[in-house]
DNA sequence: ATGAAAGCGCTAACAA
DNA sequence: TTGTTAGCGCTTTCAT
C-alpha cells in the first residue's frame, strides 16, 4: 500500500465488493440495507489504510468532490498590503469551514503578464472544482458567457449583468446605502452636495456615481460633480469648493478621502466643522481618515453569501439565474453633522 | 451538444479515433508521426466544438492534479489584521503561479472549536492535493509524524525535528541572524546587551532567546534577560534597565517593541541616542516602531522555497528527509548605534 | 444483503 | 500512420 488506497483495496482488506464499499462510505447504508457487520469492517479499513476518497475519480463520475474553486483576475495575497480580496475572502472561508468545503485558489491560470484568465492557459481549470466563485473589477463578460453557457456552475461576487446569459452574482446594494446617505445630508439641512469621484472608472464606481445622481436629484440637492485622481485634490480645490457654497462631500473611495484629509490640513479646513464628508468605501483602521463616515460595504457578508448561493445551486435548490443583493450598513457617525 | 465536448466527440466529429487526438492535443503528433492532414481535421473539429480538457480524467489517469494543498492550524484570512501567515501564502502563491500549481485551502479541517486537525475530522482530506504545506505555531507532532508514516509528501514551514520521523521543512536561519545583531551591537562598542522575551514561549521564540544566549556569551556580553509580558514593560522598568548600564536592547517580537517605544516616550529616552533597538521580527509599516532595526525573517522566501521543495518531493528529485535553511536579510539600519 | 459490470475522459502500450 | 484496448477511482444499475 504505497499509494493512496483506493476503494478497491477496502474492499480487498475487508473482504468484500467495491461497489459495496462506496455505498457505505457515501452513507447510503441504511438505504441499502447494509449488514453493520459489514459497514464496521469497511470503517475499520478504511481508517486503516487511511482512505480518502480521490477527487478526479469522483468528479469524473459526476459526484461532488467537496471543491469549491475561487477565481480572481489578480493575485489572491498581494505583494502591497492591498486587502481587497481580504475581506470576501474572510467571508468565504468562514462559510467553507462551515459548510465543510475545502478551497482551491487558481494560480495555474496566471499568464506571462500577471492578468489570470478562466479559458486563457488553454484548459478550463476550474472544472476541477464542483464550482466556482469568481471575483475581480475585471469586465471579462465572454469569459462568464462562456462558463455560463457550458453549464458550469459558478458565482460572480460583484454585480455583472451579462447580456444573453445567466450569471448568478452577489453584490452590495449600493443605490438604497446611497439613497440613505443623501437623505441623511438632506436631514442636517445641507443644499449643496459634491461628489468626488476616481477617473478611474471601474463597474462598482459607475454604479455609485450613478445612484447618487439619480437620488440627489430627487433630494433637490445641487452640487458639483468632480471626477478626479488624488493627486489632484489640492488645497486650492477643495477651497474652491467650499467658495462656492458646498457644505458636503461624498467621496467615492478611501483614497481619494486622505487627499481630501491632506488638503483639509493645508487650509485649515475642519471636518464637520466647516465641511461634511460621507466615503462610499470602507476605510483603513488607521491613518487620517480613521474614523470618518463612510458606508460599509459588507464584504465578509456577500463572501459567505457567494458559498451559500453556490451551493445552493449544486443541489439545484437554487435557479441558475439567481442572484442575491447585501444590504450595506447605513452610514457611520463622525464626519457628518449639521452646515455652519 | 450541452455538456462540454469530450475527445471522442472530436474523433466523432473528425472521423478518426480518440488516441489520435489526445495526441495531436499533447502536442505529440510529431512524435507519432501523424499526418497534417488528420492534425488540421482535429484542430479544427476541436475548435468548433469549443473542447476543453477534463482536468479530472487527465488527473486520474496521470496521478497527478496539479494541487498544492495548504494546510493551517488557523484561519487563513484572520478577522483581524493579523497577517502571519499573509506573507507565506505571498511567496507560495508566487511560486504556484510560476510552477503553474493551483492552491488548495483546507477549510474543512476545521472543527467546532475553531482548531484545525488534519486527523480530526475522520479521514484525511490533504490527500485529495498531490501534496501539502503545513504552517502554524502549533505543535502537533503525532499528525506529523502519522503523515509521513504514510508516506504523504509534505513540507512544514518554520523548524520542526519530529522525533522518529523525517519532516522535511522550510525553517529561517535565526541562529545566523542574531549571530549578525550580537557581532553588530559588539562592534558599536556596547557592553551590556539586554535581551526582551515574551512570556509565550513557543518554537520560534525559544530558538532566538537560545541563539541569543549562546552568541552573546561568546561575545562576552553581559546583559540582563528579561521574559515579560508587554503590559509589563513599564517606564520604570526600562529606567531601572538603563540604570544599570545596558545600552542596547535586543527585542523578540514587535508587540514587545511597540511596549518599548510607548515605555522609552514616557520616560524621555531616546532610541537610539539613550538605547539601540534592535528587533527579531517584522515591523507594522506603520505605528511608532516604525523604521525600527530588525531581522527580516523572509517569509515570502520561505512559501516560495517550501513549494519548489515539494514539488522536489513529488518528482523524487528530492529525498524525503530534506530541509531548507533560508537566511535572513541583515539587521536593517535604524535604531542600532554607538552607545552614548 | 451483496456482487458484477459499465462507463465517466484521458493516456499509453500494443496491434495493425 | 492510425486504431484498439486497458485501466486510473468512483458511483450506479442490474443481477443475484
Amino acid at each position: 500500500m504505497k499509494g493512496k488506497p483506493s476503494q478497491r483495496d477496502i474492499a480487498r482488506a475487508a473482504g468484500i465488493s467495491q461497489a459495496t464499499v462506496s455505498i457505505v462510505l457515501n452513507g447510503r447504508a441504511d438505504e441499502y440495507g447494509i449488514a453493520t457487520a459489514t459497514r464496521e469492517k469497511v470503517r475499520e479499513a478504511m481508517r486503516q489504510l487511511g482512505y480518502v476518497p480521490d477527487v478526479a475519480g469522483r468528479s469524473l463520475r459526476g459526484g461532488r468532490n467537496g471543491l469549491i474553486g475561487v477565481h480572481t483576475y489578480e493575485r489572491v495575497f498581494p505583494v502591497r498590503a492591498d486587502d481587497y480580496y481580504h475581506e470576501f475572502l474572510a467571508g468565504i472561508e468562514e462559510k467553507a469551514v462551515e459548510m465543510g468545503q475545502d478551497l482551491v485558489l487558481f494560480a495555474s491560470t496566471q499568464r506571462e503578464d500577471g492578468t489570470r484568465s478562466i479559458y486563457g492557459s488553454g484548459t478550463n481549470r476550474l472544472r476541477l472544482a464542483d464550482g466556482a466563485i469568481i471575483l475581480g473589477l475585471e469586465r471579462r463578460d465572454e469569459e462568464l458567457s462562456r462558463l455560463a453557457a457550458e453549464g458550469f456552475p459558478f458565482v460572480f461576487i460583484g454585480r455583472r449583468d451579462v447580456p444573453g446569459a445567466q450569471v448568478p452574482y452577489v453584490a452590495a446594494d449600493y443605490a438604497t446605502a446611497i439613497a440613505g446617505v443623501v437623505d441623511e445630508l438632506s436631514s442636517y439641512g445641507h443644499a449643496r452636495v459634491g461628489y468626488l469621484g476616481g477617473v478611474l472608472r471601474r463597474g462598482p464606481q459607475e454604479e455609485r456615481r450613478e445612484a447618487f445622481g439619480q437620488f440627489a436629484g430627487r433630494a433637490r440637492l445641487r452640487g458639483p460633480e468632480a471626477l478626479l485622481a488624488p493627486e489632484a485634490v489640492t488645497g486650492g480645490w477643495l477651497r474652491e469648493l467650499l467658495d462656492a457654497g458646498t457644505t458636503a462631500l461624498v467621496v467615492e473611495s478611501f483614497e481619494l478621502a486622505g487627499a481630501v484629509a491632506v488638503a483639509a490640513a493645508e487650509e485649515g479646513v475642519r471636518i464637520p466643522g466647516d465641511l461634511s464628508v460621507a466615503c462610499l468605501d470602507l476605510p483603513p483602521v488607521t491613518g487620517p481618515t480613521a474614523g470618518w463616515s463612510h458606508v460599509a460595504v459588507p464584504r465578509r457578508e456577500m463572501g459567505a453569501r457567494a458559498v451559500e448561493l453556490l451551493l445552493g445551486l449544486l443541489d439545484g435548490r437554487i435557479p441558475a439565474d439567481r442572484h442575491e443583493v447585501v444590504t450595506c450598513a447605513p452610514l457611520t457617525p463622525g464626519t457628518v453633522g449639521p452646515p455652519s
